[in-house]
DNA sequence: AATTCAATTGCAAACGTTTGCGTAATTTTT
DNA sequence: AAAAATTACGCAAACGTTTGCAATTGAATT
């Protein structure tokens, strides 16, 4: 690449200033007609391409947006980026991916190198390690430079921030009214990873919801797991060797849905009438679960969309903070449709 | 981001020249230990943090690799990026990560947007339209101009190329191979989408292992469907209706095998005792289908890991293509296991 | 005391582009 | 014909950093 034609290739070519070549290929009126179209058409000849590289040195504008996720493996950051994607293409941004693995250290130093590459924003769902610990100064630093920083998924702990985030509790709470009202009685949690805000507002959801129908969470009914269908398999295997067995249960995701569904049938229970399922997410598989899978969906590609519009606010000039929340929409099928209603 | 500290005002408060400020940053040694020491604390103090974009303006080096990919909703992709991440990230490499939906209008878009941006290689899976009306000029400009491109996945017409490919042909003839010693006699294929180079390799490979075994291709076993569960439920309920019903199917991916499951169930056909069904990418919830679904694993992260360790040899000034072909894996699982086997 | 040498630091160019201002050359107006 | 206005272009600085070379200082050697 060492060998790309510059503005100034062109200017030795024709003997005049870059200023001029710079003018010309912008249409600028201030340069005749005429030598406008030559220096035009040589430059489409010879494949001239402007250097962005230079462009942001001078207009302290990169075009390009940082994003920070602690994973890409699942359904629900993929649909972010298409998401961000979609809004941000036809602009003309490009986007900087940083997958952290949920490791602090990691999203510390992509932080720290988005920085350096002077990116216009960051969309940052921050890494499992980060909020355990409240490992925060990478995030304030970069806040105080002025940087905008928009956090999606999960909450920050200081108020005055941009974010963009589904309400989980409510979706968890909808997810747990439903099995209620399908006549659940014991209704089980397939909790998800401590720290992770939205395991946490998940649980919320639920107990909220079990208290308003003056019921209580019982450990014993209350399963933490990683967002894997082994680990929903595992779990479940635990939640049906107990002696009361439970007739319902809420999976923190859709993942961990489709193992607790594997093993409920691997032990001959019927999907829904001996124990009804709800997942999170609503994964484009979701109905093709072996009973189709009932879940909450987060409109995962909304939160991309809706970030890519924070960020061009902010590029615009908006300076005051914008929290997004988006509602959750609960989406019935085979898992935990039951024909008879529940007597409540 | 206006305010960010430059060398330039650290070089005004110590009333010094910016080289010294670079160098003593640098740690050169031909700058006073004690000079080093005191600018290195109080840029550390005031937040410096070296600006990448000038360093790339000056050293043609962005330290940046594109990717180009026509969808990132699948395993496969998202797998492909966390290899790249996994090799790329410690060798302080940034992504520039373009999602072209299989449309070449777009990918040309990005394409030019990559270029502009000066990236050091392009990392790419080209979309479908382009190769369909084989539009490759912007392909050929760009490695006319001796930028790095890197095809992962699909094919290029030219010979004198770098890429890194799963062997499709292959894969698609163990998988099939499979399904005939398991006794399959009529064996259909769920064929992905013209135009697509895996489409076509799996095609010619499910072809090639009949004609080994005398069978020839029967055009009523064929069904053309895209990457998504629908498509394979519709197509092979298209299958099921004909007379003479397949009693094994080889799906181009796994979201296809999901949706065939589904529709053979349905229809309270045993599998695999009456149809046999092999999948292809070894997604993560391919056990959990609803009998465990067997596949090929391509290897994805592994497609990842050798792109970038293609692309950073060829930072490394190693001119000469490679052409890396990874060897793809049979999982057998309960939807292809049968207890009898062949006679053949 | 004159010379050499080493240790520090500054100067200026370079990367590619834009843009305010100055300056010719040409045309229009008085 | 002189003054004013217009047209078309060049100069140089700026963005932030690096680096070869020159320059300065002071100490060590003759």
């Amino acid at each position: 690449m060492g060998n790309a034609v510059s503005i100034k290739d062109i200017a030795r070519k024709f003997k005049c200033a870059p200023s001029t070549i710079s003018r010309a290929l912008n249409d600028h009126p201030m340069i005749n007609i005429d030598t406008r179209k030559t220096i035009q058409e040589y430059a489409n000849k010879v494949g001239y391409q402007k250097n962005t590289i230079s462009l942001s040195l001078l207009n302290k504008r990169s075009k390009t947006l940082g994003v920070i996720i602690p994973s890409i493996s699942h359904y629900h950051e993929t649909a972010i980026i298409e998401g961000l994607e979609a809004i941000l293409q036809p602009e003309g941004y490009l986007l900087n991916i940083c997958v952290t693995n949920e490791c602090h250290a990691l999203e510390k130093e992509y932080l720290n190198r988005l920085v350096a590459n002077r990116v216009d924003a960051i969309c940052i769902s921050l890494s499992q390690e980060t909020f355990d610990h409240s490992l925060n100064e990478h995030i304030d630093l970069a806040i105080s430079r002025s940087l905008p920083i928009i956090f999606m998924d999960r909450f920050y702990h200081a108020l005055d921030v941009d974010r963009v985030i589904t309400d989980d509790f409510k979706g968890a709470f909808m997810a747990t009214e439903h099995l209620i009202q399908m006549g659940c009685q014991r209704i089980a949690h397939l909790h998800g990873p401590r720290g992770i805000t939205v395991s946490q507002q998940r649980f919320e959801g639920y107990e909220a919801c079990l208290k308003k129908y003056g019921r209580e969470v019982e450990d014993e009914l209350v399963k933490q797991v990683k967002f894997s269908p082994e680990c929903g398999l595992e779990a479940t295997m635990h939640l049906l060797d107990q002696e009361e067995k439970p007739d319902g249960i809420f999976a923190v995701n859709d993942e961990v849905g489709f193992g607790a569904m594997k093993v409920i049938q691997e032990r001959n229970y019927k999907i829904p009438e001996d124990i009804a399922l709800v997942g999170f997410d609503d994964i484009p598989l979701a109905a093709f679960a072996p009973i189709a899978l009932s879940s909450v969906s987060r409109q995962s590609k909304k939160i991309g969309e809706q970030s890519a519009q924070l960020f061009l606010s902010k590029m615009n000039g908006i300076s005051d903070h914008q929290q997004v929340t988006l509602e959750p929409e609960l989406i019935v099928r085979s898992s935990s449709q039951r024909n008879h209603f529940s007597k409540i």
